[in-house]
DNA sequence: GTAAATCTTGACCAACTGATCAGTAATGCT
DNA sequence: AGCATTACTGATCAGTTGGTCAAGATTTAC
């Protein structure tokens, strides 16, 4: 009669959320770098000083692994975009999601890198999600854009491709840090880096 | 007497040139999708029509064939952006150049992935190119934009930025080919994509 | 035509891959 | 303490990988 019965199906050690979490966050290391055809098990196992059976005794197979790290990735991916308050004040709205999301660039690149190399692998885990629950998302909050720009709030511009640049704006920080680091010689300055991003982007939409 | 001696390290053949064309050709194909980890020389073979020892007949080793396959892309990767002349009228260079990427993004887009897929496996290929040639070539386009700048003929921005933001969405549209669209339903109205593109990216220049 | 050079292939190899399993160690519970 | 569940391991397997090689087919040059 004691913590039985309740939450009947995920019944989880304190073991198996330690290793489980361990191995997604190795997992994410060697998948985000590449892809899933391009990891082996070996380096995961490597990463998380597992022996590679014992890996497996948490997740049946290399494919559960990578469902499983898309699924967690996923789950914290859309939030600063949902956050977008259609009743804020536009660009002050679009400045703070930008920002949000370079810090996420700089502070944690491996979700989007994992994101970018899955989709340039033909998505095949992800085209279902992208198909409906993400198109949704972004159907929505261009609607809100357009919205903004019908009450003359901000400039006239495809809201879709807005959104299409401020992602891929950001997250080049991100996927790309390598070049970036390579071509100034060292890791970029993140608040200039971060405000010249806000007025390319957001330069053109001011009325 | 007839047309021999002239270029005499790499005496090709016929058949040489079209197979080692071919190959690489279809390699791109591979490797811009699963990067060099995650391809296999099998795979290119198919693609190829051929088999795998004749793939290894014309080149070594599939490390053989990813650097072949990098270089012979990246030669004519920047020419566009080499084309950028600083004595042309700063906004419509910056037009056409964004013009040029975006068709080449659509048209072509492998080559971009090839390298996306490089860059975010750690570029372990292109590090030295980028330290050195890619660098000074941007620093070199940066001056140029920067000294239009202090002509007062474009807004101030921070040239590098403005250079990672124009390749990063330009680009988004050839790695991103698959999500845009899911998202739209649809694979895009090029020429809108281009008209949006260039407004969100060079509208902040004006002056 | 024919001989030399080029091209192509099936068979093969050692290393690695994802995955299984029987058995062992550690842990949790009373 | 003692027992059942959980956690872990080495050995192992079948399939795949990059790569080799000797032998045969084809093209080229004269």
């Amino acid at each position: 009669m004691t913590t039985t019965e309740i939450d009947s199906p995920p019944k989880k050690t304190r073991i198996q959320q330690r290793r489980e979490k361990l191995v997604l966050d190795c997992a994410l290391d060697v998948f985000a770098s590449f892809g899933f055809h391009g990891s082996t098990i070996d380096q995961i196992a490597a990463k998380a000083d597992l022996s590679k059976p014992n890996v497996l005794y948490y997740f049946k197979s290399k494919e559960h692994i990578y469902t499983s790290l898309l699924e967690r990735t996923l789950e914290g991916w859309l939030d600063p975009f949902l956050a977008i308050d259609p009743a804020g004040e536009p660009l002050s709205e679009l400045t703070n999601y930008i920002s949000k999301k370079m810090d996420l660039s700089f502070e944690n690149p491996l979700p989007s890198k994992l994101f970018a190399i899955e989709v340039m692998s033909g998505a095949p885990h992800l085209m279902e999600t992208m198909k409906t629950s993400l198109r949704a998302v972004v159907d929505e909050k261009a609607a809100v854009f357009q919205g903004w720009m019908d009450q003359n709030l901000i400039k006239q511009i495809d809201p879709h491709h807005l959104i299409f640049s401020i992602w891929s704006v950001t997250q080049h920080y991100a996927d790309f840090a390598i070049q970036i680091e390579c071509i100034f010689g060292k890791p970029p300055n993140r608040a200039l880096a971060k405000e010249a991003v806000t007025e390319i982007l957001l330069g053109s939409l001011k009325v």
